[in-house]
DNA sequence: TTATATACTGACTATTAGTCATTTATTACT
DNA sequence: AGTAATAAATGACTAATAGTCAGTATATAA
């Protein structure tokens, strides 16, 4: 008999009710002010019902967040698949990222609570590890491209695949955060366009990291 | 009659003490899990009178943000004094910086929330417009020896010297927090010593942006 | 000494995360 | 169908806490 099944299937539907509902909140509201009632609310249920599916308010936050990181996950992954050169790959990931940080922004405005010590304390160990595994998929990725790119000779072998994957990605994220958060006031006092800052940056990294063979390559991209 | 005067200086003292004790309860609980009444209890004083000197918990919060950010800021302006060179100047900021973020790990955790746009609301005009212009200060600072780097032709010319300004010490930022926050991970999961790696991207990033002469004079300080 | 102004207090209100005894709906069994 | 057993959902309740404000204590002035 398929009871079992289906409740498990409708266990699981609810769960992605309720994010929905979270997101919805959460993304009008963010973290600290939005309450559990509204969520409630907004998904039709009990208060109640929501803690028989997430643990807390910060496990219904990072589920909502995995769920935004696994759609950038999964684009890029379609992308990658369709492009054979690294280089190719590199520049695609970043721009990807890119894209990505514009057509969710609000999205991306929640990835600021994952550097956040305080928050993880209130986190239940089981989505605490679910997050783990995410994020270590996403940084295999990065690394990845970024060993492919020294073997294939186009990225400088005396540095450390892992390093510069951090700081292509770090750099990236700080300079995409601060044109969130503060873009219009750089417009404005110092007229600074900080989407052009982050171009800017990343065509610097990416060159200081290129061989020449890479260069090459990527002048003739253009 | 000094009255007056004594009685504001009086004022100025007792807010610098609700500052010191909320800066201990702030470091060790951070903003979400600290609450005003341990806040009013290390201050000895009621958590009334807390708000006769701050409108809410956020702009005691930030209070204590502004003076350490105030002590960062002494400190470079204190040994920028003494040098003359601009690559000097630079590579002065950078490492001063990093040195803030190991012996003031706590300060530096606290900048977090700055970068949080649903933060901003719950903070009074007053000190929002304090937090602007202690900040405006920094960047005045960053952004003029960039500006004094491109005018002694040891930075590229072709490079805007607000962007590489908000470049260095954004990445340097966000590397630092990533370092405070999953530093033990990836020592553990990659060998990665992230201290190592922003000197890298530091390195990289410099290099990217200095001109042939600069370059020269900067291997001859080695 | 008294009146006034200033600094401080802590009980109180409002809000909200999280709980749990109770109710409602679903499935299994006769 | 009717009934017992199981699962899902509810919402009134508790505890914690930011912020308030009428009242108290202290300092200054007359």
């Amino acid at each position: 008999m398929g009871i079992e099944e289906r409740k498990e299937r409708e266990k699981e539907h609810r769960k992605e009710e309720i994010l929905d509902a979270a997101q919805k909140v959460f993304f009008d509201k963010g973290l600290p002010t939005a309450t559990m009632d509204e969520i409630a609310e907004a998904a039709e249920l009990s208060k109640g019902t929501l803690y028989l599916y997430y643990k807390s308010k910060e496990d219904l936050y990072l589920g909502v967040m995995m769920r935004g990181m696994q759609v950038l996950f999964n684009e890029y992954e379609g992308l990658a698949a369709s492009l054979d050169s690294p280089l190719q790959k590199i520049i695609k990931l970043s721009d990807l990222y890119i894209d990505f940080f514009v057509s969710n922004r609000k999205f991306f405005r929640m990835f600021h609570f994952l550097q956040m010590p305080q928050f993880h304390k209130q986190v239940s160990d089981e989505m605490q590890q679910y997050c783990g595994i995410e994020t270590r998929r996403l940084w295999d990725l990065v690394i990845g491209i970024m060993k492919k790119g020294i073997e294939s000779g186009i990225l400088r072998s005396d540095l450390d695949p892992i390093e510069i994957g951090i700081i292509l990605w770090s750099s990236s994220s700080a300079l995409m955060m601060r044109g969130d958060t503060e873009g219009d006031r750089w417009k404005e006092r110092f007229n600074i366009d900080l989407s052009h800052t982050l171009e800017v940056s990343n065509r610097l990294f990416l060159n200081a990291i290129l061989t020449d063979k890479g260069r090459k390559e990527f002048t003739a991209l253009r």
